[in-house]
DNA sequence: CTCAAAAGTTTCGAAATCGAAATGATTTAC
DNA sequence: GTAAATCATTTCGATTTCGAAACTTTTGAG
């Protein structure tokens, strides 16, 4: 099918992307920290613990723990709510931003290289 | 710029594929790990630790954890290479294959939720 | 004013991962 | 046939992450 095709070169583009981004020596990021970093800089909404924790159904701790690690690469920022004192708002740096350009990048150019070169017969086991 | 433009959708899908990824609770795997699986599945070649490594360009041992955490997963499999002893082939598994399919269909999903929907105006700081 | 609810962090012990160096097994070179 | 090189794993101590529960601070309801 056609259809089939086009997955697989979706998915190989994914590939391509994800695996220059390694040899680059980016930072390792799980998914769930992507998922962070993504949401915060693609998504107009002010951002907090307890929003992040429902928009990724994952506990509050997990979010936590992954805002240390994004605010210790310094791609992300907490400020103290200033309307309510319970709440910190996770804010976008200039080197999180730099950095999703460059991985925006990483995706365009991996989809350009892919115009035309992906064989089927692949993603089936032996 | 209508490159800014198309650059922003690239990485809005990919925000879309990876939350949705996170949502439904799919193993946090590291970009290492998915580069990893993604190489294995949608490469031709025979796999082995040292080409995974020079590919990727991390040390033996990074591939070792990285085989182990998705033997774990049972998303790859070890085999002795017959030809040289020393050698472990990477191979794949069923459940894998079916992993990399729903992935696959995520992104599909979230490239065409995305066809008019991003706005630009985002990725700057503050 | 008080007390329950809410937001976020911290703690706990267990588990996973890190890079660097050492190890064991096998192959290749001479 | 012996020594050097190669492949992958294991070890090391240090760091990070895990989920679950406890905790601190602040808010809001009565």
């Amino acid at each position: 099918m056609v259809k089939e095709f086009d997955e697989l070169k979706a998915l190989d583009i994914w590939r391509r992307a994800i695996v220059e981004s390694v040899r680059l020596d980016a930072p390792d990021l799980s998914a769930r920290q992507m998922s962070l970093l993504l949401s915060v800089y693609l998504t107009p909404a002010t951002h907090t613990v307890r929003g992040l924790a429902n928009l990724l159904k994952v506990s509050k701790p997990a979010i936590t723990r992954a805002v240390n690690r994004l605010t210790g690469l310094d791609m992300v920022r907490r400020k103290p709510d200033p309307d309510d004192k319970r709440s910190v708002l996770i804010q976008r740096t200039v080197r999180g931003s730099a950095f999703l350009r460059e991985f925006c990048n990483l995706i365009v150019t991996a989809a350009n290289e892919n115009l035309s070169s992906c064989h089927g017969a692949l993603l089936q086991r032996d």
